[in-house]
RNA sequence: GGCUCCUUGGUCAAGCGGUUAAGACACCGCCCUCUCAAGGCGGUAACAGGGGUUCGAUUCCCCUAGGAGCUACCA
């Protein structure tokens, strides 16, 4: 059997977004799946949409998620160049032989021409086709005008009847009646091809086994199979697949502002997390199984997973799966990836990573929820007495003051500051006063964060913030209690 | 307008003629508990509508409705 070659094709045209990326996705897991190769095609043929960066944006985003690509633009290949813009001579050689062929003819209406003639034809909102008017020159005369300089298009020649289709892998059989068809352009006047003829002349000559792109495609691929066929091409297999939707109505792009992979990326998402995540919208693996590693996802892509409707991406499922990569961190890979966000607030030491990490591993949902989370540490935030005052947990201000200053005396007499010896100590407390946990705990606690939530709980904030801090935020929280005594 | 495609809970989605119509996220409740999480247990919630075919339709066919894509010298 051929060696399986898949590509990914996108235009420059700005950041790659959440459903490019999916595409990608697709068609590297297909070509690994089947031990083949994966390409990168950059489609440049609309100069007017190029987006400066872009290009560079798209390798390196397909470094960073790991979808790597065994040829392309930056690394070369056998069947380059890998940018259409450099393939232009190729694309007229093609044309010109394809018009020899008779699968298409030259063009010398101007598009001015052809939009009033469109006008003019007042048929039904978009019903009008090019009249061929040029379809009926000579060969000859059309060569003559070219070599005097006049500007032309090469068109399409659709077959004047019958059935155009494809097999697709997900879709079954998709066939349109010809005279549904246009004889559309595949060469522009500026000498560069359409994606149309493009894409045909591409996937040929670069011996793409397995085309997956999305279903915009869908309507129009029975005509890039009658250009297959003119020209005698193997015709490829299609997988073409469903949109990546933002909701019911409209797709996720980048037009629209709907975040990027870079931007999930900047707000805290693992790029793990991404990929799995978008490896779910629009294919399952046909289990339970939700969680999976890029390689175990390549172990698993089947076509047959494949779904044929939209999928709505869910941030918030998004989010959770985020998650659930935090939570399976190793505390060396968490403390690792956690670093740069504790150093925005403090610069943590060993014991002091190993309680963070405790605390907050399990409540994390995105990167950047850690700051936020302990700027407690650096500050005490300026809180109320009152929230001393906890009816569940059944304290009042006198229980509080005493509490507190109990905790005080004997946190203050602790030779050995660490967490256990913390929570021991408050334990102490808590039998010497006859008192339930949370009575104790519970005061400890908003003495030393400042905050009616906190990650983790009083001995876990007392071990963060050192035995100094520690008491003298319990101290300042006696005060706090003192001063709405007096009142009262 | 024409053509092509799609349609199971709020979302992802299993199902591929006979099921109490899975599972996950979200939501709600309970447990655990020094707060919040995490974790455990449980709950609410769906086959777009109408015709066929069939002993039997979520499943096959047709129609309608809704949605999407294409209908460019965009991709």
């Amino acid at each position: 059997m051929k060696e399986v070659r898949t590509r990914f094709a996108p235009s420059p045209t700005g950041y790659l977004h959440i459903g490019g990326l999916r595409t990608a996705l697709y068609a590297w897991l297909f070509a690994r799946r089947h031990g083949g190769k994966f390409i990168l095609r950059i489609e440049d043929t609309d100069q007017k949409r190029e987006v400066m960066g872009a290009t560079e944006l798209i390798y390196r985003t397909l470094r960073e998620t790991g979808l790597t690509y065994d040829e392309g633009p930056d690394i070369g290949g056998p069947v380059g160049p890998y940018i259409q813009s450099k393939r232009r001579d190729i694309y007229q050689e093609y044309a010109h032989k394809l018009v020899d062929l008779g699968g298409a003819y030259y063009c010398f209406c101007t598009k001015e021409e052809i939009d009033e003639r469109r006008a003019e034809a007042q048929t039904d909102e978009g019903a009008y086709r090019y009249d061929r008017k040029c379809l009926s020159m000579p060969i000859e005369q059309a060569k003559k005008r070219i070599q005097s300089g006049e500007s032309y298009v090469v068109r399409q020649r659709i077959p004047d009847e019958g059935e155009a289709y494809f097999d697709d892998l997900v879709f079954g059989r998709i066939s349109v009646d010809v005279s549904e068809l246009e004889d559309g352009v595949l060469l522009k006047s500026d000498g560069l091809p359409t994606y149309n003829f493009a894409n045909v002349v591409d996937d040929s000559l670069m011996g793409i086994t397995h085309i997956i792109r999305g279903t915009e495609y869908l309507s129009s691929t029975p005509k890039y199979n009658l250009i297959y066929r003119s020209f005698g091409f193997d015709i490829p297999k299609y997988i073409h697949v469903p949109p990546v939707m933002k909701d019911a109505q409209q797709k996720l792009s980048k037009r629209h502002g709907d975040a990027s992979y870079e931007d999930f990326i900047n707000r805290g998402y693992l790029k793990e997390a991404i990929l799995n995540y978008i490896a779910l919208l629009g294919w399952n693996p046909r289990s339970e199984r939700e969680i999976f590693s890029l390689e175990e996802l390549q172990q698993a892509f089947d076509v047959a997973g494949l779904s044929k409707s939209p999928a709505i991406f869910d941030e918030r499922k998004l989010t959770w799966m985020n998650a659930e990569y935090i939570r399976a961190m190793d505390e060396q890979r968490f403390t690792d990836t956690a670093m740069p966000y504790y150093r925005e607030i403090l610069d943590p030491d060993e014991a002091q990573c190993r309680v963070l990490q405790k605390i907050l591993q399990p409540r994390l949902e995105v990167l950047n929820d850690i700051p936020p989370k302990i700027v407690f540490l650096k500050e005490l935030p300026d809180y109320q007495a009152d929230m001393f005052v906890h009816k569940r947990m059944k304290t009042t201000t006198e229980l509080s003051l005493s509490v507190l200053k109990n905790a005080h005396d004997a946190l203050k007499q602790l030779a050995e500051w660490t967490e256990h010896n913390i929570h021991e100590t408050l334990l102490a407390v808590v039998q010497t006063l006859a008192l339930k946990n949370g009575q104790v705990f519970w005061p400890v606690r908003i003495a030393l964060t400042g905050l009616p939530v906190s990650p983790g709980g009083a001995d876990e904030a007392a071990a963060l913030l050192g035995q100094d801090e520690s008491i003298r935020r319990l101290s300042i929280g006696m005060q706090k209690l003192h001063a709405v005594k007096d009142e009262a």
